[in-house]
DNA sequence: TGGTCGCCTGAAACCGGTTTCATACAATCC
DNA sequence: GGATTGTATGAAACCGGTTTCAGGCGACCA
């Protein structure tokens, strides 16, 4: 028995006395169109020298690959991670490979990217990019094969899209706050600049405070990368407005909601840094539950997002498309779980 | 202009009016060989057609892909992501991509993943895989091509290998416990059988104990999955171990040493569940300096592992051998460095 | 000025498959 | 029994490149 790909159809071939259509044949339509004595000999040979076809030749010569490009804005980005691997699990299960391609955050490789992948004839992509900067891509720069958008929307290109159900889960974040008695709110959120699921979050954030209107007072803050004294002023003054004629510890009730666990984490320092807790002082709301998000204080109240069934979702919508499906783009919003814990829970008040 | 990818080696042959051959060697080995004339013909006629050379066609008839296979055993483990993002950073750089492959955490697909990569004739590939079960990778399944190993050797496979430099960790991480006053070390490791860097993790915790005794004990607990009884249990007695004879509230000062970032998350859920204090009632170091270990309690002492040189030197050691070089198996063992947070000062003693 | 030599270029084979086209042979029809 | 249909197979072209091989042409030398 032969290491695998060491030989060619060529070798089988002369192995069981045919030619390389011939086998060529057996391999694709299988039992059809070939007489059961030659169809033993290929088998026969196929089996004997441990052949099996190389996919580089098969994507050259067909045009398709069973290869999908996956790009991924930051692979730091623990979400991205948790979406990649719903997709290659659905991309495996139906004999596609995945091929990783990482921004590094760097918006202007994003061109670069596709064009790389698209060399190795990739059979469609699956797209969580920034969707800005000089490498924005149009439709047209896919080189005709299908995407899939996650978590991000494009302008200008409408393909099928896949995410969280931001609105809803604004919806749930704010409602359970206000339930717990919490009346100024600030929606903390990383530059939304060109990021469709933060300005989608943003804009349900402000659509929540005016239907709780005027009981409750919701404030927006983007967070900067400046070391957390813009945060930690925001804070502040998030506390103050919340006292303001009250003698209650909390006020008012204060409560932030962050718009990820990158957000999530930088609440965490600046209300360490303040000597803040959650829950006592300040309720917390975070997007994003990961893992750690039980341990800190009284254990973070998240929206937790169901990563694995997006990433599968994109992965089997674009299969679909590669299997001949031609209606209109679809947008599969999912729905995200509120997971309360102490954070949200008014102690004072 | 076209899109890229459209135009082959033949319509540029054409449009410059010269041979396939030509178009060829102007690509490969650049300005030797060509009349200067004919040199700008086929440049501006490159230009003209946007052309880019498949690299598919280029892997096919070369050999060589310019790809290189990363198989992971778990793409969701924060460890494999650091070192994947290190890798991937080094082979863009050298002109690779990568091309992932994730095992989640399934022992039996590890052969499946080098063949199926081995089919697209990648170059090279890193694994850190898990090196045990029905898939046991022996040197030979490579299909000859050079590999390097990444925090987990593999019994009887002589490749290049990039790690923690494990021994001197450990070191570092209970010569600050004992100088911190704390003698009674719990060591909690996941289960080692197999995987060779918890094995010498937890080799190398015998040795420190051996060269501290009497004076320090140690012990070692296999961490296993039942919910965490068995850790509450553990970490009580050695509660009951450091008390024994003592008045203070931490006794000899028991202190755990957690041997990965799972472990380490495992061991604050339990003690949160035991109402135990890192640092009062119990010290503690971790392997892994996850960006959340700051926020549990006082902060959690760890042992950052310089991820990304791993990945970074892993990808090169590759990237060398590609290039031809022959020599023997080499053995990378970086450094860690031990951050000091809240969870290793004792407060009371 | 004729014979080497060397440089540049094109034709063709090759990488490992798929697919079209043509053919040989058996079976069916008139 | 000869023409027609159908089926099973092989030869060859093709996918998009690289590389070998051979030849054309100018320069150098005698």
């Amino acid at each position: 028995m032969q290491r695998p790909g060491k030989s060619t159809i060529a070798d089988v071939a002369a192995a069981a006395g045919v030619s390389k259509a011939t086998v060529s044949r057996f391999l694709n339509h299988r039992e059809r169109l070939l007489s059961p004595d030659i169809a033993t000999r290929v088998e026969t040979a196929i089996a004997a020298l441990g052949y099996s076809p190389s996919p580089m030749a098969q994507a050259l010569s067909r045009g398709r690959s069973r290869l999908i490009g996956l790009i991924v804005a930051d692979i730091t980005n623990p979400y991205s991670v948790a979406v990649l691997r719903g997709a290659e699990k659905a991309c495996q299960d139906a004999g596609y490979l995945v091929m990783l391609f990482n921004l590094g955050n760097d918006v202007d490789r994003e061109r670069e990217a596709i064009d790389a992948l698209a060399g190795y004839q990739v059979d469609g992509f699956i797209l969580n990019t920034l969707g800005r900067g000089a490498g924005l891509v149009d439709a047209d720069a896919l080189h005709g094969k299908p995407a899939v958008l996650v978590d991000r929307r494009h302008a200008g290109m409408h393909t099928d899209f896949v995410s969280l159900d931001n609105r809803s889960a604004m919806r749930a974040a704010c409602g359970h706050l206000v339930d717990g008695g919490y009346r100024e709110l600030l929606y903390i959120t990383e530059p939304s600049k060109g990021v469709s699921s933060r300005r989608e979050r943003t804009a349900a954030f402000g659509a929540c405070m005016t239907a709780h209107q005027p009981k409750v007072a919701g404030e927006v803050f983007e967070s900067v990368g400046d070391g957390g004294a813009a945060l930690d002023e925001a804070l502040r003054a998030l506390r103050k407005r919340a006292m303001r004629g009250q003698r209650t510890t909390s006020g008012k009730g204060a409560a932030v909601i962050a718009g990820n666990a990158v957000v999530t984490l930088r609440v965490a320092q600046a209300m360490a840094r303040l000597d803040l807790q959650f829950g006592r002082d300040i309720g917390f709301v975070g997007f994003d539950d990961p893992d750690w998000a039980s341990l800190i204080g009284p254990g973070l109240s998240t929206i937790s997002q169901p990563t694995d069934e997006i990433g599968r979702a994109a992965a089997n919508c674009l299969i679909e498309r590669l299997k001949g499906l031609d209606s209109a783009p679809r947008q599969l919003l999912l729905p995200g779980e509120l997971v309360v814990r102490g954070s949200s829970l008014r102690v004072a008040g």
